[in-house]
DNA sequence: CTGAAAGCGCTAACAA
DNA sequence: TTGTTAGCGCTTTCAG
C-alpha cells in the first residue's frame, strides 16, 4: 500500500522566486501582490501579474497552507455524495465557500459512524481551516479529535441539544410529528411509514409513531428498507403493506424517490391516490412536483443549511466570538400537492 | 475576499517531534515508522505506534506533501457531482485510489469549458498527483495546463483521437447509432430525441439523427431540454412530440429520468409504451429496472470506467511507461426491457 | 538499523 | 513600499 516510490521527476513547476526574478522584485513582493493586492502598488503590481502569466505560475498552496496554517480548505463530510438530498447543500457550500476564497474537500461518510471515523482522520491530516458535517450522531471518538482539535466544526441537517460546535438543520421529529398530524387531518387513520435506514429517517419515523399514538390512532406499520432508497423498495413496499390485514390508508416515504416507487405501485395496482391512499415524500426533489400524482412532501431548504453553514465557519475562521453563531434551526415545510 | 486575517492561534497540533520524544527516538524513526513499517524492527515499531496514539498524532499531508512532491491526492473533475450517472464512477474512483493509500479531491465543473479552467487552476495549486477528467471536450488553456504539468491526466466517459494523455470511455456516437438501429428493428418508423443540454448527449443525438437517414427513416423530431434533466423535463417533452404533425413512435432520451417523464406523461394520456411509442433512456439508473413499465435504456458500466482510470493513475504515478496505459473503450450495453 | 542536516515553497515577522 | 531572515512539518539524503 505504502510502497517507496521514485521521487517524482516532472519538471520543477515555476515558484515565486521564479516569478519574482522576472518581475524584478522579490519573493514576498510577488507573494503580497497576490495575496493583498491593495498592499503593492499598481506598477509593480502589473510586473508581477505579468510575470505570473509568462511563467504559467499557479502558487503551492500546500506550502502556503504550511507556512501560514491557513489551508483555505473547508471539508464537507456527507453521507451520500451521491444522494440527491444533499445536493443544493453541497452546492451552496462550494459557491458561499468559493466567494470567501475557500475551496471545499468533499468525503462520503456512508451513513455508518466507522467510515466516518476514518474518513475524518484523513481529512484532519490535510489539515482544513473548517469542517462541515452532516448529522449529529458522530462517535466518542470523532466529537474528541474534532473538540479537540480547535478547529470550526459545524454540524447540519439535524439538532441536538449537545453539538459539538457549531449547528445549522431542523427536527427530524418535528417532521415526523407534523406529517402524522397532516395525514390524520384529512381523515387518515391507518398509517404507515416506509422508511430508507438512516438514522434520521428513524426518527421521523419514530415521532410519526409517536404522534399516531397520541393521536388515538392504530398503531402505523413500519417498513424499512436498505439505503439508499430507490423507486423499486418503494414499489416493493408498497405490495408489502397491502398485505397487511388492517389496511392502509395514509403513508409517509423517508424519501421522494421511495414515494415515487408507492406511486408507481399503485398506479400500476389501479390504486387511488390520494382516493384511497395519501402518500408522502421527503425532500421535495424536483421529480415531487412533476410526479403523477404531484407529490405531497417535506421541504427543507438545503441550500440555505450550506449557505448559512459555509457562513458560520467562514465567520470563525475570521475570528468571530462563537455566541454570535449559535445553532440555527432552518425549519421544514410541507408542501401539499395531489398524493396527499 | 482575501483580507489579512489573524494568524489563526488554534493550539499547536502534535508533530513528528512530539512523538520522536516520547518513544525515545529520532523524527526519522517515527517517519519511518509510519510510512515505511517494514523497515524498522517490530519493537521500535510499536513504541512509536504507542506515542501516536497517546499523542493523537495525526500527520500533516501539507508538509508531507510539500517535502515530498507527492500529495497522494487525486483530482477528480465532473460536471455535475449532484448526477447520478457519474456516482458509480465516483465511487469506484474512491475505493480504487483509496487502497492504493490515495485521496480522491472532487470537484465540480458544471458541463461549462468556463468552470472548468477556473476549477482547474485551483485544483493544480493543490498539486495532486493526477487528474481524472469527465469528457474529452476542454478548452485550450486546459489542454495546455495539464499537458505542460507532466501530470497523469485520464479522460474518461468518451473517445477521442487526441486525448491528453490517458483515456478510459466508450463512444457516444455508437451508442445513438445503437439505439436508433435498435428501435428500427422493432418497426419504429418516427422517431424522435429528447436530449439534455451536454456535449456528450448531443453527440449522442446527432449519430442518432445520422443513423435513421441512413436507414431511409423520416429525420428524427430533436427535443432540446435544460440540464440537469429531469422528470418535468420528459413530460413537457413528450407533450410537445404529441403536438407533433407527424406523429412520434420512439423515443430516445438522454437520461433514464427524462425517460421516465416521458413514460410518467403517456401514462397519463393513456398512450400506450410499448404498445403506441417505444421508450429508451440512458444510464442504466436503480430506477430503470423498476419503472413501469420497465425501462429499455443504454447500460455503462460507470464503476469500471473509475476503476479503469484509478489505476492508470496510479500506474503512471509508480512509473509505469505511457504505452501499457493506453486508452480504454469500456463499450456499451443496450438493456432490453418492456419500454422499448 | 538509526540519526543529523538540509530544504520542499511559501509567508510571518521584523527591519529598512 | 520593499526586502531579509527564518521556519511551518515533514522527508530526502547521506553518514554512521
Amino acid at each position: 500500500m505504502t510502497q517507496p516510490l521514485p521521487t517524482p521527476d516532472r519538471q520543477r513547476a515555476t515558484t515565486v522566486l521564479d516569478v519574482a526574478r522576472l518581475a524584478g522584485v522579490s519573493a514576498m513582493t510577488v507573494s503580497r501582490a497576490l495575496n493583498q493586492p491593495q498592499r503593492v502598488p499598481p506598477a509593480t503590481r502589473q510586473r508581477v501579474q505579468a510575470a505570473v502569466e509568462a511563467t504559467h505560475y499557479v502558487p503551492n498552496l500546500l506550502a502556503c497552507g504550511l507556512r501560514s496554517r491557513r489551508s483555505r480548505l473547508v471539508a464537507a463530510i456527507v453521507p451520500a455524495l451521491g444522494s440527491p438530498v444533499f445536493s443544493e447543500t453541497v452546492q451552496a457550500l462550494t459557491a458561499t465557500l468559493g466567494a470567501a476564497g475557500y475551496h471545499l474537500m468533499l468525503g462520503q461518510s456512508g451513513y455508518g459512524a466507522a467510515g466516518e471515523d476514518a474518513l475524518l482522520q484523513a481529512v484532519i491530516g490535510r489539515r482544513p481551516d473548517g469542517i462541515v458535517l452532516v448529522g449529529v450522531d458522530h462517535s466518542r471518538q470523532t466529537r474528541e479529535r474534532l473538540a479537540g482539535c480547535g478547529m470550526p466544526v459545524v454540524e447540519t441537517w439535524d439538532l441536538t441539544p449537545t453539538p459539538i460546535d457549531m449547528l445549522v438543520g431542523f427536527s427530524h421529529a418535528d417532521v415526523g410529528a407534523a406529517v402524522c398530524r397532516f395525514l390524520a387531518d384529512q381523515g387518515r387513520r391507518r398509517l404507515a411509514v416506509v422508511s430508507g435506514a438512516d438514522g434520521r429517517a428513524a426518527r421521523r419515523a419514530q415521532a410519526f409513531t409517536a404522534t399516531a399514538e397520541h393521536l388515538g390512532l392504530p398503531a402505523p406499520v413500519l417498513v424499512e428498507v436498505d439505503a439508499p432508497t430507490t423507486l423499486g423498495h418503494g414499489r416493493q413496499a408498497l405490495r408489502q403493506l397491502l398485505g397487511h390485514p388492517a389496511g392502509v390508508d395514509g403513508i409517509f416515504c423517508s424519501s421522494d424517490m421511495l414515494a415515487l416507487g408507492v406511486l408507481t405501485e399503485a398506479a400500476h395496482q389501479r390504486i387511488a391516490v390520494p382516493g384511497r391512499i395519501g402518500v408522502v415524500g421527503f425532500g421535495d426533489q424536483p421529480l415531487a412536483a412533476d410526479a403523477e400524482p404531484a407529490l405531497t412532501t417535506v421541504r427543507v431548504d438545503g441550500a440555505r443549511i450550506g449557505r448559512e453553514a459555509a457562513l458560520r465557519v467562514i465567520g470563525r475562521i475570521a475570528g468571530a466570538p462563537a455566541p454570535e453563531l449559535a445553532a440555527l434551526d432552518v425549519g421544514f415545510s410541507i408542501v401539499p400537492r395531489r398524493s396527499g
